[in-house]
DNA sequence: AGCACGCCGACT
DNA sequence: GTCGGCGTGCTC
């Protein structure tokens, strides 16, 4: 292939109008043109706004995307618009520009998810847009207080922080005086503090490599030099580092993240949940001195904005987010870590669905920078990447203070059964008891909201489903409603069955959280009970108060669903009880195996981190299955070798492609009237196959019927070109969407 | 995504 | 006679 020859810069005639694309944050196939004021001296990149109809919008002068690999470029959309009428843009904003490193990676996950790069575009955009930007205030005192001042000890005490001069905002004042800001309103209104601009914040600290450095042994220290080496290259790689939980896998990462900031470069942290990690949070400040910058979705206007510049200016230097914070415009990225990276939320279903553990990868490549991808269950996928060698696999073999894995323990529900009605084996209720009777804590994990999944009338066998979503109602007896998990309909529990009208009929059908929490209170009424599920806690700081209690041992029982997964530590926690092991195998789902060994295995490291010994107890009806043996004998491996074995003959992924067409509208004829036609021209091949089309697994979801092909293609052969070829050949008609899954995890 | 234009029912 | 429902189409 000859060399291109270097494209001259875009000389205009005289007189010829200065043509410059914008790429609007909205769905378009592509950027729109504008004429340029010289004036304005426009570069890619540059955030600008610009005229659209009779509004005006910010976008991003954008360019080519000839960058692009073949697989991946969308055929050229409809010729140019005509010059005349073209109109200008309207100003350039002062804003750091997109790098042009954020511009590509844009382009490139537009046209790997089938999306329109505007919508992709948005995701970075609107991080920021929404935020107002007045300049914080600052309140100080004013001298000589007002005669009139009457004084309190709450206002002596914030009096007394602001004798030193320096201005402080409401929130600032209120949390260092410890008492609320109603006082420092007050206070000003009582016209004793005045207002002041504070100037522009520095509101990120320094972290400071050098601060608290761990002392690493053995496999621990080779991973680390391994990882910093990578960092300091400055180039291109990805590293899988695998080890069990309490192998010490977040100070080996820290160590990667100070060798980045030694370089003067920024790192990202990818955590499943920020918003519940203050543990994460506390261990990040022990090691380098000061908090990093956070990113998630509850975070505010004012702090969303800062951390948006923070970023583009480069004063934050760690930024630890979910998944949306992979698409912060990073001046000078050096690094990023996917901490738990076999975790599903990192794929996000709506809107641009994209998998940010893949396009954090995809990130690192296009900028030339490590990527390190972490967790003590990996997916088959980086399993898969590491054994082909695309990815380096670094292995952490032991826990670390020699503290030693859970025994795990099957128990047989056949053999023990719970009481009628009840759903603990006597077994695991005397292995609590003993427990508790040794004042150790004990855990019984349940992923399941609600007192009970179905509720049926004993009379006519009547099910409590959803009105809008094919999914039976949940019981929340606590709230005395039945809520639908998929959508937000909430129902009273009604007294009479909707069905035959008879009196008292419903009842509760299988266990929720809430179910066994009362079972738990009978079998133990005297042990301090605390319940973990997103609807007892409501936001990330009752989540961290209740950990703390925890910790604390102010708690003897602890009750949880999914969130007690997380990376918590509970030193004094030495039983865990699985309730329903077996939640989770059942259904069509390819990953389901997969997904419940990583879960129950994150949920059994929950035990035994200190001194003392842990022990895992699951309860099953299929102790046979392999997923249990695999959790029994502790071997992840073989577990996988085996699923992989399983899914290679079929090109299942990884060893295939896979994307889902899913067809929604608002009536089921609609639905499969567009499904066949997409079934009758399905596209074929060597190696492409399509599967469907079928009802999606909830074939109604909020009040739209959906049904789904998928595509598999084998590794080599791109879905991309396949399904844009695919879907121009079917024109849906209104009020039917198509929504693309490229990589598909859920099937639902 | 917005927002206007446009064509058919219940109000002053 | 008008106000207003949201279906369809356009925005460089």
């Amino acid at each position: 292939m000859p060399d291109d020859p270097a494209p001259a810069p875009p000389v205009p005639e005289a007189g010829a109008i200065q043509r410059v694309p914008v790429l609007l944050p909205l769905p378009f196939p592509g950027p729109f043109d504008y004429k340029a004021p010289p004036s304005l001296a426009l570069a890619a990149g540059d955030i600008v706004t610009v005229p659209l109809g009779n509004r005006r919008e910010t976008g991003v002068v954008w360019e080519s995307t000839a960058t692009l690999p073949p697989d991946l470029a969308a055929p050229e959309t409809s010729a140019p618009v005509a010059a005349s009428r073209l109109r200008a843009v309207t100003a350039r904003l002062d804003l750091p520009p997109l790098p042009a490193e954020l511009r590509r990676f844009v382009d490139w996950v537009a046209a790997y998810t089938l999306s329109p790069p505007g919508m992709v575009l948005a995701m970075t955009l609107r991080l920021h847009m929404h935020g107002t930007t007045t300049p914080a205030t600052g309140w100080l005192a004013v001298t000589p207080p007002p005669e009139t001042l009457r004084m309190t000890p709450a206002r002596q005490k914030v009096l007394a922080l602001l004798e030193d001069g320096t201005a402080r905002s409401t929130t600032d004042l209120a949390s260092a005086a410890g008492v609320s800001a109603g006082v420092v309103k007050g206070l000003a209104d009582a016209g004793a503090l005045r207002t002041v601009q504070l100037g522009p914040e520095r509101p990120f600290g320094r972290p400071d490599a050098s601060h608290s450095p761990p002392t690493l042994h053995g496999a621990q220290e080779t991973a680390a030099r391994a990882l910093c080496q990578s960092v300091r290259d400055g180039c291109f790689s990805a590293t899988l580092l695998e080890g069990v939980t309490g192998s010490g896998k977040t100070e080996i990462y820290q160590e990667a993240i100070a060798a980045c900031l030694a370089e003067g470069r920024q790192a990202l942290v990818l955590l499943p949940e920020i918003a519940l990690s203050a543990q994460w949070m506390g261990r990040f400040k022990r090691r380098f001195g000061v908090q990093p910058a956070i990113w998630h979705s509850e975070i505010g206007q004012r702090a969303r904005r800062l951390t948006w510049l923070g970023t583009a200016d480069g004063s934050a230097s760690v930024v630890v987010g979910a998944r949306s914070a992979l698409f912060l415009p990073f001046c000078n990225l050096g690094l990023i870590i996917v901490d738990e990276e076999h975790e599903s939320v990192f794929k996000q279903e709506e809107g641009v669905i994209y998998n940010a553990r893949d396009m954090a990868v995809v990130r690192a490549r296009l900028a030339g920078f490590p990527v390190v991808l972490v967790s003590a269950t990996p997916s088959l996928e980086t399993l898969v990447n590491a054994q082909a060698g695309r990815y380096r696999h670094l292995v952490l073999p032991t826990r670390h203070g020699g503290a030693a894995m859970p025994e795990t323990h099957l128990l047989d529900l056949r053999d023990t059964p719970p009481a009628r009605g009840q759903f603990l084996s006597p077994l695991l209720v005397e292995d609590i008891a003993a427990t508790l009777g040794r004042q150790e804590q004990a855990m019984l994990f349940l992923n399941r909201r609600g007192y009970a999944p179905l509720t049926l009338c004993r009379t006519c066998g009547h099910r409590m489903e959803c009105p809008h979503c094919t999914a039976w109602l949940v019981e929340h007896r606590a709230r005395r409603v039945l809520s639908c998990h998929y959508c937000d309909h909430t129902e009273p529990l009604p007294d009479a069955c909707p069905s035959c009208k008879t009196e008292g009929s419903l009842t509760a059908i299988g266990p929720g959280i809430e179910r066994i929490t009362e079972e738990a209170r009978m079998h133990f009424p005297d042990a301090r009970i605390l319940v973990m599920s997103s609807d007892t806690l409501g936001g990330p700081a009752a989540t961290a108060e209740a950990v703390e209690k925890i910790a604390r041992r102010e708690v003897d029982l602890i009750i949880g669903t999914q969130i007690v997964a997380k990376g918590w530590h509970f030193p004094h926690l030495t039983l865990v009880g699985v309730v329903d092991a077996d939640l989770g195998l059942g259904g069509a789902d390819l990953r389901a195996g997969e997904r419940t060994i990583q879960l129950l295995h994150q949920v059994g490291g929950r035990a035994g981190r200190a001194e003392a010994p842990g022990r895992v107890v699951l309860q099953s009806y299929t102790p046979e299955h392999p997923v249990m043996q695999a959790l029994l004998e502790g071997d992840f491996q073989s577990f996988m070798e085996q699923e992989a074995e399983q899914r290679r003959p079929g090109f299942w992924p990884p060893y295939g492609r896979l994307a889902a067409l899913v067809i929604s509208a608002e009536n089921a004829r609609d639905a499969d009237d567009v499904a066949a036609r997409f079934g009758r021209t399905a596209p074929y091949g060597e190696g492409i196959q399509v599967l469907g089309p079928a009802p999606a697994p909830l074939a109604v979801l909020r009040g739209r019927h959906r049904r789904r092909l998928l595509l598999r293609t084998q590794r080599t052969i791109a879905v991309q070109p396949i399904l844009r070829r695919w879907l121009a050949m079917v024109a849906p008609g209104r009020g039917i969407r198509v929504d693309v899954d490229i990589d598909p995890i859920s099937f639902l």
